[in-house]
DNA sequence: GATGAATGAGGGTTCATTCAT
DNA sequence: TATGAATGAACCCTCATTCAT
């Protein structure tokens, strides 16, 4: 008779994973600067000491939480399948599924808003990061390639400028919402709000690779707007 | 003879600006968190007791930090003229143009990320900042008008959306590309990376603004790029 | 047999005793504004950050040793027993008895007057304190109306004021020696001088309270006293 | 022809007056460790150099506050006349007037405070407080010896413990009323019972000294006041 | 005599990290 | 593996005092 039941994950692990979310938490809504190992031992019910037990240092600690958070969005991007659909039927899937995904996920826009104010110091130290490669940016030069052989895309299309300017698109308006509030004097994160933006970004995307497009029909009049 | 030179800004706002100037870079290189008043201190050639002589506080220096970069921009964009253009031209010359400013204003884009770590509180604390109107959202909406008369621009185009999308493809690229850069694994900020991009940008705004698009010709063959 | 001893106090309950005790020390000797977390640290052995972790903040912690000087000081008086006793006798042992414990709690006494310096601020935050009624109060209407009742004190007489005036006669004398030794040319504080003292106020309280005063036939010879 | 009039202040001399009164102000509310030089020369509308010009330091200028409101009370004492009374009502009008001089010098009383909690270092070393004798200590010496060969005093008061009981009863109330309200639950500083406790400081004074107390004949009922 | 700018030591407080058990 | 106590460097901020004009 084992003593430990085999499918259990172990109270250590348990523990880890504790302090890791709450370290997430903490991170994703203070910066590295801003946040308090205090706040994450206790938002994780851990001993202090516990924490520099298993992440060793607060750097270390946070980047396990980046890498964490990679993991996450990486796993929700390879559960998107393309495969067997037309080129612009794909690419808009993938604009509206990646739009999807990063409003879904602000800690990591945060996490990395912060990775980039250090310089990408500790994206560039873990290897597993590194070699994580971006299935959005396979996906769009794959669904690129697609188009263009069948006539619909342009040629000449960068597919890491391409990858860019969604990631863009959809990052910046998560990532920035509060100060453009201020700018454009609009509530930004209301759900009306951010189902039209996701019409928007899927347009532009659409517009910039077709050869014709196709204007959608039941688009809004915005001729009032400013 | 007057015992004092005429054009000569007194003593005290020499110190005053110095230590601005210090703070903007210790804030944008740092956080706000991050940044040490020591630091800007010693950069400034001020005593620290300055520091809070003329900004009473951490807080409040971001503020003025955050303010002065802000105006930064926006004079930087006043003195673009688009006045006589025609739309193509003018939407063009208007992305160009923005692309070349956020690309100066490194710091600026940083604070911002910042402020927005913070739910920009400061940015809404100052009058000053909520009152200053962007010039590229009116522009956008002003070209926008002109290009739908004419018949270049499509109608139904939401003027908001627009104005972010550019700041979007823009600022985007400026502030994160260290992770992107590692994601892409491509260097992004070489001369030539910079000059491609902004081409990128210009054509996206276009595409996703013109009726029929003018394809152009020089286009790079990028049909190899993955 | 046990691991621990049993009567141990932690060593957590120790280390704040000792910030206590150096802090009783400190605030009495500087004041609130002139003591140092610095010195309070060095004489407890405490490293700096205990005190905050035990304390909270210099106000707080300048409660916490208000408060338990005050429990000194009650603790002291409850110890007295007037049960029994004629009025009289009573009133000579309660004065005397209280001129006994101001005369070994000067700290308490410099505590009180920050305190007053202060307002009262402090003590009245503190529920324990305003809570804990004064033993002497008490005991001095008690004997009153005893002696009222015998025949042996005087009707009439204010218990409240009567509190005050034996809390002055005493008091005083130790909280401004310093300025009354320069005043009456005369060093206050030796054995004899205290003894002398003791004596005078007795002597005070009772010629007020009586109806028929004893004028104590060993009474020194003042006549030539300036 | 003089430039100055003659019984002119100067205008040094009205800035050294404000300096002062804004010192005392500042210094008699808030200890001298919790004054501030900065308070005190937005008060006095000085520049702050001036303060360390006409004083020199925080310390000097303390001394001379301190030094200035023993002259007003000396002052005030001197106008006291007693000569003629009868011991008894000179006794009675003594210990009044001290009362409403104390009464109306809160600050001086604080200063006393503070500078006793310094062991009466600035006392000491200013030669002018030293040399400056108390009226009152006289007044008393002197009432005491008349009354005494009138037959209405006791023998062997010793005039100084009865010159500190006399300030004592006076001067705590003032100095302590705060710490006081919250142990006797009454509010001291009424008009009401500011008088009653006028009389009852003279009525103890009087029946000590007295060798056949009269008692006062409208004194209130106080055998329910606890 | 008066002003405004500057100085530097140090004050209260915080926080990542380590030690002892 | 886990706990609680302790550490020490450093952080933001204050304040008495001085300098230059």
């Amino acid at each position: 008779m084992p003593k430990k039941p085999l499918k259990t994950t172990s109270k250590a692990e348990r523990t880890k994973k504790n302090i890791l979310d709450a370290a997430t938490t903490e991170f994703s809504s203070k910066g590295f600067d801003g946040a308090r190992i205090d706040e994450i031992a206790k938002r994780s019910k851990a001993n202090k000491s516990m924490i520099y037990h298993y992440f060793d240092s607060k750097e270390n600690l946070f980047t396990a939480v980046l890498e964490n958070a990679y993991v996450g969005l990486r796993e929700y991007q390879r559960d998107l399948s393309i495969v067997g659909l037309k080129p612009v039927d794909g690419m808009t899937k993938l604009t509206g599924y990646t739009y999807d995904a990063f409003m879904q996920m602000p800690d990591l826009i945060r996490l990395l808003n912060n990775e980039n104010l250090h310089k990408g110091v500790h994206l560039r130290k873990s290897k597993n990061m590194r070699e994580m490669y971006d299935p959005l940016l396979v996906n769009v030069g794959e669904l690129l390639r697609h188009g263009v052989k069948e006539g619909v895309f342009r040629k000449n299309i960068d597919p890491v400028n391409l990858y860019i300017s969604i990631a863009s698109l959809v990052y910046h308006y998560v990532s920035n919402h509060h100060t453009l509030e201020v700018a454009v004097e609009r509530e930004l994160m209301s759900e009306e709000r951010i189902a039209e933006r996701r019409e928007h970004v899927i347009d532009m995307v659409l517009s910039f690779c077709m050869t014709n497009r196709a204007v959608s029909a039941t688009r809004k009049d915005f001729s009032n707007a400013l």
